[in-house]
DNA sequence: GTGAAAGCGCTAACAA
DNA sequence: TTGTTAGCGCTTTCAC
């Protein structure tokens, strides 16, 4: 049968509540102590986690709810996520809700039963309903790449809309004028729009509703988009694709279209993954501080857990653009618009 | 305060036991059980997965080890390793380990403390200590893409020999001659490295070990590595990268050179990932059945939690080629050999 | 400084 | 069919 506290108990002479004092570094008598900590070592004792959880300390897990653990993008969340969280000694159980608020609910629901110490709720958590609940609740929350206005909750974000923004001033800056958008339907492509609606007006340039289009997360569905785009009366020498994801369809459908990247047509990317590094061209993007987000997210959530947060707040980092060679000065057919 | 069974208990007339029973769907009068579910209901009442597993019941939780949630066929494996575990309502703990034993042993014990009801030991887990321990003391295990010879221990993997064999083959058959091999430093690797010594034996083709080298798992190293592999003497025809990342490396390496693929230089990857069709050209590479092997791994999982397993058993799930642009017949001059 | 005992929320005999 | 009660392994007063 498994030890317990019992057994060390009676093997080192004391009380279990003396055991229980020296397994949580609370003032004992340094030989008393000594001995307890050399039996518990002989045993390989290791203190049940459940039981000591039960009487209201900590399970030390966080539950991580995000979109899809196999993108990579997210992935990359969660392994930043994870090493940050583990410095606290915490462990993470993740689930995937591809965006469905009632998997965000069942889930929420099941880690609460099982007594998680926080959640972290990734990158277009939809049920504000539940994030609600949990706030009233005073359950630890932190919102991450995810930004929900007028919830009085911890949150770290990234600006898209600058993001977007550089992206098209990086473009109108090289000429171009039409400039294609293939999005997500979700608030950070959202976002990302906004910034690039904002730099042409800066500019005093018009947004065409037509070149802005809505795409599923595949590759498949960005490359048909984009060879719809590049097939219409009066194509875009821009595209801007809201992830890399998306960014490489377009690349391919160019390809297929045997467009030149950057000469004939520019292509920008967003999140700066290793698909942006690896393509042909390697492709300019947006770079995200996954890792300071992610880190800064387990300390917002870890505060409030340990409930030494002296407030809440909401952090709005700040990308990067990183120029490589898909993007090109607008070829001077297409100048005059 | 939270709500306990007393509380519905009390609200619903009846005792604990029975509230327990009905919660627990067993043998009750019908109308108690109506009284009950409705009480529960109405105080939303959801019972404390600690207190029950603290009596011994399941904390449906499965601890699953891999290398690294950031690397996208691990991220691909956990999420078809989660979808099925959901499925029979487990919830999964990732651990990244880094490959590091002590990090293994670490977080094996960690969740053994938090009572998980099995652990998914996956692609590279090295501590074997570790694992004979957890079979020893009968903890439910399964290793996946990861193989234990003389360990009596549920595993699923595939057959990485196979698919090295084959890739070699498809080359041979191209005529290449001069093939060299950039891989990691693992037993998949070392299993694919097999396969492809074996098909060069099988064609009476000398294997030139200056050919073999080992890269760490990231881009620019297997770039690198390819770089020396092209400068030297007599380089080869043809380079297999043990996975798609460092076949990408091997493709910037080559491009560096101005050297075409796959006119001058066939190159093949391993795994099929995005990556394996997003790159210019598109690779050739070697598909693996991640969604079988990983429902099989929770299948098997379960078996065992459930404990109604029959026996144990190793499963070898078979790759398959995928033929794409990156590997062409060998250039006429480097025929000879 | 150390121990006895109550209790965390639940399950499972065993009684009634 | 339902209730009583003794744990599960630990923490935490409160005495000693």
């Amino acid at each position: 049968m498994k030890l317990t506290i019992y057994d060390v108990a009676e093997k080192a002479g004391v009380s279990i509540s003396t055991v229980s004092k020296v397994m949580n570094n609370q003032p004992i008598g340094k030989k008393t102590k000594q001995k307890v900590l050399k039996v518990a070592k002989e045993l390989n004792y290791k203190p049940s986690v459940l039981a000591s959880a039960l009487t209201g300390k900590r399970t030390s897990t966080i539950g991580f709810l995000l979109p899809d653990i196999s993108n990579s993008v997210i992935a990359e969340m969660a392994r930043a996520v994870e090493d940050r969280a583990v410095e606290y000694g915490f462990n993470l159980v993740i689930c995937s809700t591809d965006f469905k608020s009632e998997k965000e609910e069942r889930y929420v629901s099941l880690l609460r039963q099982k007594r998680v110490d926080g959640f972290i709720l990734a990158a277009g958590f939809r049920n504000k309903e539940v994030v609600s609940e949990l706030l009233k609740e005073s359950v630890p929350v932190v919102l991450l790449s995810e930004y929900h206005p007028h919830l009085s909750i911890n949150t770290v974000t990234v600006d898209n809309f600058m993001g977007g923004y550089e992206l098209a001033v990086h473009l109108i800056s090289l000429g171009h004028r039409r400039i294609a958008v293939i999005a997500e339907d979700n608030s950070s492509s959202q976002e990302r729009i906004r910034g690039y609606r904002n730099a042409l007006q800066d500019h005093n340039l018009e947004a065409h509703e037509d070149l802005i289009v809505i795409s599923d997360s595949s590759v498949e569905h960005a490359q048909r988009l984009a060879g719809d785009l590049l097939d219409s009366l009066h194509p875009p020498t821009a595209i801007i694709a809201c992830n890399d994801i998306l960014a490489v369809g377009a690349l391919l459908g160019a390809r297929e279209k045997n467009i030149k990247i950057p000469e004939e047509l520019s292509i920008t990317g967003f999140d700066n993954t290793l698909l942006s590094k690896s393509s042909d061209p390697p492709l300019t993007t947006v770079e995200i501080p996954i890792r300071s987000m992610c880190s800064l997210a387990v300390d917002l959530l870890v505060e409030e857990i340990e409930k030494r947060n002296e407030r809440k707040q909401a952090v709005l980092m700040l990308p990067k653009l990183i120029r490589r060679e898909s993007t090109g000065i607008c070829p001077m057919k297409d100048r005059n618009e």
